[in-house]
DNA sequence: TATAAATATATATTATAACATATAACCTTC
DNA sequence: GAAGGTTATATGTTATAATATATATTTATA
């Protein structure tokens, strides 16, 4: 299943609604949010941003460079390498 | 216009490429990318993904909390408040 | 094991992204 | 101001998300 999509299914599980809550705050089917959640479909993004929203959650774009520092923040981890914000002196 | 699509349009263009250029890449037409950015329509998802990935850029749904967080280190502050791994014995 | 609640499947319709293609409108730069 | 490169508009077609609705399955609970 697509990454964002199973994120979207955590998230309403994780704030105990149901298909039907969801589809009714969304403006969709229930059976919509059905197929949705199944991967069946590939949904527009005026629709992933909507699920979204109402699940507490933000879609966002990032340079590829900063993904894994990222996903550490947000899984949690401890001791996350930062890159350095600046470099001593890099000379040659 | 879309805030996800103002970011794709900034990354095509940090990485110099035409509007040709990226819809032979994404397999879409030069006039459908036009429309994109210019926010005329409402893509579908796995566009989205595609266009993000030749642009070495993800799409991330992240939790609201963290949201603040992420774009501080996307926009290489310095100084981020990170939340606390541990808070130092917190008793009442 | 009934009953209910939640989720999945089905079908038909409508709206619109994607596609193909062409051309027009902009910009540079020579 | 012609030429080339880039971006925007236009039109018609096709594919499919969204809608509406109903019902079937699955899962939980009394």
């Amino acid at each position: 299943m697509d990454d964002l999509i199973k994120q979207l299914l955590d998230a309403r599980k994780k704030k105990g609604i149901t298909q039907s809550t969801l589809a009714r705050s969304v403006g969709l089917p229930q059976s919509h949010i059905s197929s949705i959640e199944q991967g069946k479909v590939d949904i527009r993004v005026s629709t992933l941003l909507e699920m979204a929203r109402i699940l507490d959650h933000e879609v966002v774009v990032i340079p590829r460079e900063h993904y894994s520092l990222l996903m550490a923040i947000i899984e949690g981890k401890k001791d996350i390498e930062l890159e350095p914000l600046w470099k001593p002196d890099e000379e040659d």
